[in-house]
DNA sequence: TTTTAGCACTCTCGACGGGAGAGTGCTAAT
DNA sequence: ATTAGCACTCTCCCGTCGAGAGTGCTAAAA
């Protein structure tokens, strides 16, 4: 009741309070009760006289306790499914479109980590020749994505040799994963060799955290914000946002599928961003990513946390595709 | 010699520069120097009396006439084109590291578009099954892009189908452009004509200007300079840096190869960026794309020239060896 | 026992003002 | 042509003050 109010403002007083709701109790009653709920912890003041604050542990309690089951609208589900549909085709839009539907339906910056195997297994590999001794060796991984590198072959290969070895490499690793194309590499020699070992490099590659391909946006939606109107904060929050190897540092990795973890002030790691808040949700089931928003504490919990989970249901719908199924 | 202090603060007094320039001569005719510069348009007054700025206009004569030629140190240069070589094999992070390393270097916001031809043509078409009736089309274009496309087909097809058509469609597109394509698909019938209407489609949107794969970086350093501490205007840059599609309202589209494009405070179009320099330099011959960095007008010209032009000859040697040659 | 009216108290915020400092423009002397 | 001197004009940084908002407490009412 009370936080809705800090939803859209500043700290909030008595008075306020009864006028917005039309409260037939007067002010001073509230005040005893805001007094109740300051000594229990969920509110405070910034200074001796003016309206309550909800504290960290406010807003915990009124997100596990009084707020609305959190949904989007049957209508703004239907834009953003069908910016989905559209995307449905160009593989490489998912990650865009999840990350700017998040953004704008919460009015936040939002997160979307690319799905990411614990074991990658190519389904097909393609090597496609440059010129005399470089290729282009295209991977296309169990789970849809299409990984590319370029090489050096020590010994001059011809387009046909290149074609044979393409279909040959694909029988050979399919299913496989960078183990298994190490130890292919092993009875191979010359060019093929050469092409295994990079394959096998690339799987190893998507198997660890990679910090590239994280997509970003909705960073405006944050400076608009009246509290990072000093920069500072906004500043800190923006290096979060470009350096994206100190992502890991905040995702949820241990969370559930399906769930939404929601990460208030003060109950996450990082200093600098004590009053700010995280909500995350993992999508894809063999292959996983995150989906996530990023505000400050004061945001609209529930909105948020409903996108978070449609737009991660959406991409869990579409890496199924992708996963064959 | 006035700029050059400009370039690390605030409006700058006669008395000022005799000091940090241990010039013998007064304050006083230095003034007056300062006041027939006034008079030109070089300079201007904030108020009556506060030190000199550089106007838009005095920016442009100090780049094209006193400036010292822009280069960067030769460590720096290493440093970059060893993140280059780094970077050599894995092509999907060219842009990333050519976004990034201008970003450090100039210590400004920087933007790296793809390399767009004027005409797309492919080189090699594999067409990776998914599901029964699903199918990954994965296209490798001249000049190396490789782009992905999840697609129906009307008729189930079998994995060895598949393999036929690609390496049948690899021989009759290759070299071809969308309209091509788009021929070839009217002799075909079923999932053989789905798969190139589709690539012909991919083909012309690589030819359209898309704003998507639009790389940015260093916003954080330009919410860093004092003048963008207030943040309205940091945001109108930052909504500019997020919505890929405006920036096709500053790229210098007609920019010659190896040329680089300053454009300074008012001398673009871009109400809100008054107080803003662009800086672009276009690398690749065949697919051409640009990169650039995005500042407060008060920005070091002669090292962000540098840098533009550096990281922009490196692309090109990128592009190139893509190229095949 | 709970609610309420009343009131003193506290803290923020914007306006006002004055003084210091920085820097210029002008004039007259060198 | 240069320079010293000086008046003048801004900005910026307090300190003060009063208005306004909102609380806490106490005592009365329900």
């Amino acid at each position: 009741m009370v936080r809705q109010h800090i939803a859209t403002a500043q700290p909030v007083a008595s008075a306020e309070l009864v006028r917005s709701y039309h409260l037939d109790i007067s002010p001073a009653t509230v005040r005893n009760e805001l007094a109740a709920l300051e000594d229990l912890g969920l509110l405070t003041h910034p200074h001796t006289s003016s309206g309550r604050v909800p504290t960290d542990l406010g807003y915990r309690y009124f997100i596990e306790s009084l707020m609305p089951r959190p949904a989007l609208g049957a209508a703004e589900e239907l834009t953003v499914s069908h910016q989905f549909q559209q995307a449905l085709r160009d593989t490489a839009a998912w990650l865009r479109v999840a990350a700017s539907s998040l953004a704008r339906l919460t009015a936040e910056a939002s997160i979307v980590t690319p799905p990411a195997a614990k074991r990658s297994t190519v389904r097909h590999v393609e090597i496609v020749p440059v010129h005399e001794r470089r290729v282009l060796l295209v991977a296309v991984l169990e789970g849809g994505q299409v990984r590319q590198q370029l090489l050096e072959v020590s010994a001059p290969v011809t387009a046909d040799q290149l074609r044979m070895l393409s279909s040959r490499f694909t029988e050979a690793v399919a299913g496989a994963n960078g183990d298994r194309v190490r130890d292919v590499a092993g009875h191979e020699t010359g060019a093929a060799a050469d092409v295994a070992r990079a394959l096998a490099r690339v799987l190893d590659e998507n198997d660890a955290w990679h910090a590239h391909d994280v997509y970003v946006d909705g960073f405006q939606n944050i400076l608009a914000k009246p509290e990072f109107a000093q920069t500072e904060r906004g500043r800190e929050m923006l290096s979060l946002f470009e350096d994206h190897t100190r992502l890991a540092e905040i995702l949820p990795l241990d969370l559930g599928a399906g769930d939404v973890h929601v990460s208030i002030g003060s109950e996450h790691r990082l200093e600098p961003l004590r009053d700010c808040s995280f909500i995350f949700g993992r999508y894809g089931s063999d292959a996983v990513g995150f989906v996530g928003v990023l505000g400050p504490t004061r945001m609209d919990y529930a909105r948020s946390i409903g996108a978070v989970r449609y737009v991660g249901s959406l991409m869990s719908d579409l890496v199924r595709v992708m996963e064959g199924r």
